[in-house]
DNA sequence: CGGTGCGTTGACATTTCTCAACTGTTGTGG
DNA sequence: CCACAACAGTTGAGAAATGTCAACGCACCG
């Protein structure tokens, strides 16, 4: 699994979304790939934490050793997902152990030295990162505002008055950016359930369902619904 | 609403988590309170981006100018939620206006000059910010996934696998860190479905449930309803 | 010794899902 | 240009999951 190019890689991470691809390639050369087999040690608790790691392939585990000798498993990282940042970058060592879980696990390791050095030369790498990870953070406490919500109706509604609107007022224009089967599951609920509701809101004179663009006809009665306490008969 | 010192504001940020107290000190010096009424602006579609900012108290709405001269809106924002960070750390100008919608509408401003300052003086600011933002990251992350799942069942297997256990292989223990009643609050359940939950795994011999403390005795089948697939009956 | 709040359990109501059929649109090959 | 397949979207009926309401035990705390 040579892969594909560590740019790409980097390129996909919340971190590196937006710094100027120079950089970026300046990075990904000082990034080392690693491949494990189940089992092999990434890094032991208390070791100086010098880099950080992206999973490309495989897994790992995170965890400490108990008093009674047994694993505290910490966390558990699959193809994706990033490890051991926080503790790299502001720690300065280890506070857990590191292991692969998959044979082969492929990670690709970035070191803060280097990294520590580039945000030193260039603010603007800083400034990238911490916007591009502010930005991604926001739009998951938003997904997480929206999945929390009890029922599928004001799941859907919080939806909505995120959406880009345009319109003021007492009549919000909005133009669904993905096909209603995507917008269930991006809901977690079934395209059935969505029509449903939006067929209901439509019958009650809350909205109207134009295909792909809907126009809500009340929105402080959407907002309501999206809080909860509403009767919704 | 003088209200709390700034530093504790920015301390309960994302960002600033784990910046060394004396930086924040300087950070927090260096910040513009700002009170407004609703229908002020905060800033113009296209000024320089110099700033982001926090909600105190009141609100804010962002917005475009539509062609057709009406407003499409791009996102809302409640206290303790910040904006416009993104454009204020990677791009020259904002994307869009900003406008107060209560009163009073308390702001604070992070100038991104001073902040860009303090990054290129203290590179340790910068891994800080990056550290703490990944971290936030990874938990909300984490909290989608869980919530995204369909089943209550499957939403509690996925949160009792990713938390701390002890004991490797055929029995994980796992001690809850909190009542019961917020687990079910977290994963968006009631404390009646989580007690049944646990009560039919714990009849048929997959856990058992002795107060704040679970022993997963088949953690492998409970990945398997974590997943999602899988004949519950 | 009450009182308060969590956890559990039961009966019942409601929501949501599942399965199945049907419609309408889109794109493709004849 | 038509016929047709493929698929998103809708609708209906019944099943399953989950929530609601109410009651009870139990621990903790004054």
């Amino acid at each position: 699994m040579i892969g594909r190019p560590r740019q790409e890689i980097l390129r996909q991470l919340p971190h590196f979304q937006t710094v100027p691809p120079p950089l970026l390639e300046r990075i990904a050369s000082q990034c080392t790939a690693r491949t494990l087999r189940a089992g092999e040690t990434i890094f032991h608790e208390g070791d100086p934490a010098t880099a950080f790691f992206v999973v490309i392939e495989g897994g790992a585990v995170l965890y400490r050793a108990n008093d009674d000798g047994k694993r505290q498993v910490m966390n558990r990282v699959r193809p994706g997902q990033t490890f051991a940042e926080a503790a790299a970058l502001t720690m300065r060592i280890y506070p857990a152990t590191a292991e692969a879980t998959h044979t082969p696990t492929e990670l690709l390791a970035i070191d803060t030295t280097n990294l520590l050095c580039e945000l030193e030369r260039e603010p603007k790498l800083a400034a990238a990162m911490i916007g591009s990870l502010s930005a991604w953070l926001r739009r998951m406490v938003e997904r997480v505002d929206e999945l929390s919500a009890a029922s599928a109706g004001a799941r859907l509604a919080r939806h909505l008055l995120r959406l880009p609107a345009s319109g003021k007022g007492a009549r919000l224009r909005i133009e669904l950016p993905m096909a209603k089967k995507d917008l269930a599951e991006h809901l977690a609920i079934t395209p059935e359930t969505l029509s449903r509701l939006l067929k209901r809101w439509s019958d009650r004179g809350l909205i109207d369902n134009e295909g792909k663009v809907l126009v809500v006809l009340d929105p402080e009665l959407l907002e309501t619904i999206a809080t909860g306490d509403e009767s919704e008969s």
